[in-house]
DNA sequence: AAGGGAGCCTGGCGGC
DNA sequence: TGCCGCCAGGCTCCCT
C-alpha cells in the first residue's frame, strides 16, 4: 500500500483518534516485524500520552511525551484501524472492518481518553513493516531519517537541487527517483506516474536532464511540477487503495483510478488521440509501466 | 563506488 | 476444484 500519500492518509486517519489519548497497554503480539521491537519498547510506551502524529517520507511518527517517538513504516503491506470499544458493542455500529484477517494483527495500542477507550491496530500480512522506539529530541540524526531527500510537496524540492542531483548520475530516471536519499516518499506507482506527466522516459538516464547555461531545462520543471502535483493530488484523494487496503476509517482511498500508466499494461494511453498501449519492463526488479510513444 | 539482483514474507490471481 | 508459479505499494545487503 504505502508510499507518500498512503501514509500520509493514514496519519490523517488516526490522528484526531490518538491525540491526546493515553497509551494502556501497548501490546507486541510476536517478537518482531521486519526487524524485532526496540528493547523496551512496550514498557517504554506504557502510560505515555500521545502529542501528535507526524510523517517523514514513509515514516509515520508517533510522538509521546517524555521525548519519546515511535517509528512507524508499513512496509508493503501494513495497515491501521481504530475499534472505538463504546461504539463496538452498539447496535448498529459499523461493520466495515469485520472480514479483517486478525491472524495478522501484530500491535494493539490499548488507549484511553475522556471519551472512552479504543484500540488502534497494526496488521501486516508480510511484516516488511517495522516500529522502533526513538528519541524525539533526535530524530534528525536517526539513521532512519538523517539521509533522507526532501518531501516532494515541500519548497526544498526544485528544479535546481534536481538538477544537482541527477549531473553525476547515470542511473535510469526511474531508479533515480526511487532513491529515498533524493527525494523522501516517492513508490513504484507514483514514480510511474509522475515520469508519465513530465513526458520523460523511465529509461532516460538522470544525467540527459540538468541545466542548460545555468538554467532548468523544461524538462527539468515539468519533472519537478509532475512530482509535486502527482503526490499533491494523491493525497487529496485519500491515496490509492490496492489490494484489500482501506482507510483507518474503512473508507477507500480513489487515486487509483487517476492512474494514467501504473497497472495499466496493454490498455490505451490516456492521451489525447495516442492510442499507444501501454508498456511495461522491469527496472532493478520492479516494473515500469510507460508509454513508449509519450515518454521520451 | 554506484547500480543491479536476491532476499525478506504472505496472499491473491491466472493458467493449466 | 487444486496446485504452481508469478507477482505485489519497500528496503537492505551483497556482489560486481
Amino acid at each position: 500500500m504505502p508510499e507518500l500519500p498512503e501514509v500520509e492518509t493514514v496519519r490523517r486517519g488516526l490522528s484526531p483518534a490518538m491525540t491526546g489519548k493515553v497509551i494502556d497497554r501497548l501490546e507486541l503480539r510476536r517478537p518482531d516485524l521486519r526487524f524485532p521491537f526496540s528493547e523496551g519498547l512496550a514498557d517504554m510506551a506504557k502510560g505515555k500520552r500521545i502529542d501528535a502524529l507526524s510523517r517523514r517520507s514513509k515514516y509515520l511518527l508517533i510522538h509521546l511525551d517524555g521525548d519519546i517517538t515511535l517509528i512507524s513504516h508499513l512496509g508493503m503491506s501494513g495497515s491501521y484501524r481504530i475499534i472505538d470499544e463504546a461504539a463496538e458493542n452498539t447496535p448498529g455500529a459499523f461493520h466495515h472492518q469485520r472480514g479483517k484477517d486478525e491472524t495478522h494483527d501484530h500491535v494493539i495500542f490499548h488507549l484511553r481518553g475522556p471519551e472512552g477507550r479504543l484500540r488502534v491496530i497494526y496488521n501486516d500480512p508480510r511484516r516488511f513493516g517495522f516500529l522502533l522506539l526513538a528519541q524525539t529530541s533526535q530524530l534528525g540524526e536517526h539513521p532512519l531519517i538523517r539521509d533522507l531527500g526532501p518531501e516532494p510537496v515541500g519548497n526544498s524540492l526544485n528544479a535546481e537541487y534536481l538538477a544537482s542531483r541527477f549531473a553525476t548520475k547515470s542511473q535510469p530516471l526511474k531508479s533515480a527517483l526511487l532513491d529515498q536519499k533524493l527525494i523522501a516518499g516517492l513508490g513504484n506507482i507514483y514514480v510511474c506516474e509522475a515520469l508519465y506527466r513530465a513526458g520523460l522516459s523511465p529509461k532516460r538516464q538522470a544525467r540527459t536532464i540538468v541545466l542548460k547555461s545555468g538554467k532548468p531545462t523544461k524538462r527539468l520543471e515539468d519533472l519537478t511540477v509532475a512530482i509535486r502535483q502527482v503526490i499533491a493530488e494523491a493525497i487529496e484523494a485519500g491515496g490509492s487503495s490496492l489490494k484489500d487496503h482501506i482507510q483507518t476509517d474503512g473508507s477507500m482511498g480513489y487515486f487509483q483510478h487517476n492512474f494514467a500508466v501504473y497497472d495499466r499494461e496493454n490498455e490505451i494511453c490516456r492521451t489525447e488521440g495516442c492510442h499507444t498501449p501501454i508498456a511495461r519492463l522491469v527496472q532493478a526488479g520492479r516494473s515500469t509501466f510507460y508509454c513508449p510513444r509519450c515518454q521520451k
